[in-house]
DNA sequence: GCAAAAGTGTTTTCAATACACCCATGG
DNA sequence: CCATGGGTGTATTGAAAACACTTTTGC
């Protein structure tokens, strides 16, 4: 190849959207820029990619180092390479999305000095810095593709589960409600969970019945 | 950022499996190399990406400039990073899948001295050079899942096309055998291909009605 | 008139939907 | 005992699958 430096070098960023389910809730994690430029706005974790490492060391440096977060279950979803979208440098954003149990999530990395985080309703979103809130809507848009088609919710609920709490994640993440009698016995016929014999305890109302994820068979379409 | 110049910058190109139909078969676009290493052996179509330009445009060169092919509809598919995938030097792989109808395929700029390309079945894949088959691989997967979720299939039939062609096309990607008339039935109540009032001509049997895509109404499942 | 490929209709089966009442717990 | 939320069953509708014969052309 013709090779003239310098003109082939690119930055790279990895950016992710970790999301998780809290009381109900499906959330994402970002974090909150403390200098100029955008300061106080909110930004997806991630980092920029050295060439010594794959795209997913680095992811999981940002995950595992930085935020502190394990067994967090990594999809790619899209590139951003506009040149525009960081005014200072021309940086080609890898975007991922980035799925936790709520019990995992609560050993994310106490905030220092320097870094601010936050769990964010998806229908609740802060304003973010750079092009980061078209990048975290593309990354809503790929996981709501993604549930319809595979079983990738479970690792939003890899312990114990109800199945009006994985309704309500379904519910929110496609935007639409569903019938519970329908939804209860699509999920039961399609085998992919099981009854674990136990209820949970404390709320309102009658206790449910706890679930689990069997361990993944195939992918098929759910809805 | 802390800046250690260097360790920051990344080497990438973009790699394109371009697929058509060509007389029922569904084939992939491949360059052969003329040059060590892996002389003789198939590649994938691409670039080096210049950091003034974003990954579109460094594809769009590839495939108009390059090899003279217009109107290929693209997808972001799968990046590939890892640190050994060239013996060299450490590039990332961006890889699409690019789709093309056979008249525009035809439109393929001549062989020259140091290129040569040549239409595969996608089932009767050449030896091929580096990690490509590999990338060639997840792209066909791709294509499989994206083909049952949407009517993206209409890229490779712009113009008149009859229905036991797509239905092979169909049969191909899924690697599955259908009934003809339930087939039909499909595709006639999905709504989205019409009737030309035209008939194909030549060939054995009795002539084939011509149908053409509607434009997009909207994406929903197939299969 | 025969070979080759295209077109068509009906029955069965299964999944999706719609819908209303009872059950277990906490206070 | 009542408010809250969880669990269950049935009837209807619509789509998917299975299946065999007729039609149009070229030779």
């Amino acid at each position: 190849m013709d090779f003239n430096p310098g003109k082939y070098y690119n930055i790279l960023e990895s950016l992710v959207s970790i999301f998780t389910i809290d009381q109900g809730q499906v959330k994402v994690l970002l974090l909150r820029k403390k200098s100029e430029p955008y300061r106080g706005y909110w930004i997806l974790p991630g980092g920029i990619v050295s060439n010594d490492e794959t795209i997913e060391m680095n992811m999981i440096d940002s995950i595992e180092v930085k935020l502190g977060l394990k067994d967090v279950y990594l999809e790619q979803c899209h590139i951003f390479s506009n040149l525009d979208r960081d005014p200072d440098d021309r940086i080609i954003a890898i975007s991922y999305i980035g799925l936790i149990d709520n019990v995992s999530a609560l050993f994310k990395r106490e905030d220092r000095d320097d870094i601010q985080t936050a769990w964010f309703k998806i229908g609740d979103i802060p304003k973010m810095a750079y092009d980061h809130a078209r990048i975290l809507k593309k990354n809503i848009e790929f996981l709501r593709k993604k549930i319809v088609n595979s079983n990738v919710l479970k690792s939003l609920f890899p312990s114990d589960f109800t199945l009006p709490e994985l309704q309500k994640a379904y519910e929110q993440i496609l935007n639409v409600t569903m019938d519970r009698r329908n939804f209860r016995k699509k999920f039961i016929t399609l085998g992919l969970i099981e009854d674990t014999g136990d209820t949970n305890v404390g709320g309102n109302g009658r206790p449910a019945k706890l679930y689990s994820f069997k361990e993944e068979i195939k992918e098929r379409n759910l809805f």
